[in-house]
RNA sequence: GCGGGCGUAGCUCAAUGGUAGAGCGUCAGCCUUCCAAGCUGAAUGUUGACGGUUCGAGUCCGUUCGCCCGCUCCA
């Protein structure tokens, strides 16, 4: 108990913008076109940092794919890869319900920064208060009384709807209407007019709608769509416009009948793909946590409908065991299963795997979803597509469209986890901070040192060196003190250093230097690779 | 999208409207037989960008881009 809360507290200390500040300093993560300015919402992954996610997708894929936990009976999963296009036809995502599912235009007020959705906006200016105290004093089709518009302006006008011209500008609006009703006797003209009580510069009806609220005029309609837009083909028009995919998993769906005619699979199976997902996020915020290009690794099992919900539960622990596993604290992981009202229509389980990152603390934020979509996937693109994509069961003699379970994971969420909870202040180390890198997952498993640069030390560490890098992520540091090469250590997060000292040239053993208990051990230098395959895994 | 704050060296930050600086990092040399990131020295900036006011702008004004916080949004 005392552990954890003091862990906690270690939690609360961790700065966002410290760990911002180090990951550019030693080259994790960099603003994407920097030189230029930047860019909202992208971000570039440097030496370290790319090292750190080759090495969680590594890890992933291995752990998925080539090398899939026993089954919740102990059976052995097959789960075999796929690396689908990003652009594909547009009408995948009209089956997916990308395309349709959010693109309300939304607008805002001017005057009062309400947000409505523009399909919404007319009804409700017809049942406004304002505008219905409106249509008695000026009914349809009848010339209006200029006294009685001006006598609610300054009264009624003022409470209902404060943004509207008339109100906000009595004079110049009233004038504006007198001159058309002088200039026509046809009442459904100056009706046709009434704009004027509306336009902000007593001229024309408000292009993009009047706000139901207050009466003030709104912005233009604005597109929230999520997709990325762009066009296959060097013609520009709206019969070759695709879409950058907003996540991997339709691919997979894409593939399915493919893959099950090719793979000697059968069901239950998985199929498992890494890759670019992009989203025109409204708010990119939180470092890299929200960014508008970042990396997936989704996998689908698809199963019989009465094996869904055991296989459900089973990925949902499988995961989180997978993220305890690279070093992720159970205090900083949750399970958090979704309200019923949460769910989509088409799913009957959905659980998020959440940490807790340094700007959402003392709250989690999401990590992993693991859904339980049922058939709705492959029922829509059989049912848009015309395709026919039951999966057969000889054994059985049954035919049936396959439930899927769905764990997706964010590649660079994960990164970002491990980012932030292997960053450990640490006032009693000469770098002030190190981090505390899983071995597995640590962009550098090892550097080597001569103690000194001399007597023939650097020989033998440049043979040491060159031994390994045949087969690790490891450096060699010849040059300034040693302290200071152990610091340098400490901030990439470097788990090993084996350094060549006086001993060395008698006995050859060298020494061992842990980086998160600053233990020194002496092995025989024969020993290193060993001694690194067993650490690493 | 709205409101507020901010933008100076790789990082963290100074600099009354008057010659752009420090610490750390980096690099070089020295020292160093295990935490010594110690010593000496060097390189590094169109002060985010563009425009304006001014004899003179890092500083004041406008625009724009980016970042942070809060709303809004989050199939």
């Amino acid at each position: 108990m005392t552990d954890a809360s003091t862990a906690t507290e270690t939690k609360m200390t961790k700065s966002m913008e410290d760990i911002v500040a180090l990951c550019k300093r030693r080259g994790f993560i960099f603003p994407a076109s920097e030189i230029y300015g930047g860019i909202n919402g992208f971000w570039d992954f440097g030496p370290l940092g790319i090292e750190l996610k080759n090495n969680l997708r590594d890890a992933w894929w291995h752990d998925m794919v080539r090398c899939p936990p026993a089954g919740p009976d102990g059976e052995m999963l097959s789960i075999v890869g796929l690396d689908s296009s990003i652009i594909q036809n547009p009408k995948v995502w009209e089956a997916s319900g990308h395309v349709g599912g959010f693109n309300d235009p939304m607008q805002t007020c001017r005057q009062c920064k309400k947000l409505f959705r523009a399909d919404h906006v007319e009804e409700m200016v017809l049942e406004s208060e304002w505008y219905q105290e409106l249509s008695q004093i000026w009914p349809p089709k009848k010339i209006p009384s200029l006294d009685g518009l001006r006598h609610w302006a300054r009264k009624n006008g003022k409470k209902s709807a404060p943004g509207l011209a008339l109100v906000r500008d009595t004079n110049n609006v009233l004038q504006e209407l007198e001159k058309i009703i002088k200039s026509t006797d046809d009442p459904g003209d100056v009706w046709a007019s009434s704009n004027v009580l509306f336009g902000a510069d007593c001229q024309i009806w408000p292009q993009d709608g009047v706000c139901p609220n207050c009466g003030g005029d709104l912005t233009e309609q604005r597109d929230f769509n999520l997709m990325f837009e762009t066009h296959a083909g060097a013609v520009r028009d709206d019969a070759n416009k695709v879409y950058l995919r907003p996540e991997t998993a339709q691919g997979i769906f894409l593939n399915f009948k493919n893959v099950l005619d090719t793979s000697r699979v059968k069901v239950p199976f998985g199929i498992a793909q890494i890759g670019k997902a992009f989203r025109n996020e409204v708010t990119p915020r939180n470092y890299i946590f929200r960014s508008r290009e970042f990396e997936q690794m989704e996998m689908e099992f698809f199963c019989h409908e009465s094996e869904a919900k055991k296989l459900y539960e089973f990925w949902v622990q499988t995961r989180l065991d997978w993220w305890k596993s690279l070093g992720i604290s159970s205090e900083n992981l949750q399970r958090r299963d979704h309200d019923a009202d949460e769910l989509s229509h088409y799913s009957t389980a959905c659980a998020d795997i959440e940490y807790r990152y340094p700007f959402t603390a003392p709250g989690f934020g999401e990590l992993e979803g693991i859904a339980h979509r049922g058939n709705y996937d492959l029922t829509q693109h059989q049912e848009h597509s015309g395709a026919k994509l039951a999966y057969f069961d000889q054994e059985k003699n049954e035919r049936y469209l396959p439930h899927v379970i769905e764990p997706a994971a964010g590649l660079s969420r994960g990164v970002l986890v491990l980012l932030c909870e292997a960053y450990t202040p640490d006032p009693d180390r000469p770098s002030k901070v190190y981090m505390k890198f899983h071995p597995r997952m640590a962009p550098i498993k090892a550097a080597i040192f001569p103690l000194v640069a001399k007597e023939g030390m650097p020989e033998v560490a440049q043979k040491l060196y060159q031994e390994l890098r045949t087969k690790y992520a490891v450096q060699l540091d010849i040059k300034q003190n040693i302290g200071k090469r152990y610091a340098r250590m400490d901030e990439a997060g470097t788990p090993y250093c084996f350094t060549i000292d006086g001993q060395t040239l008698e006995d050859d053993t060298v020494t061992v230097r842990e980086r998160d208990t600053l233990s020194q051990e002496r092995i025989n230098i024969s020993q290193v690779a060993t001694y690194l395959a067993e650490q690493i895994g």
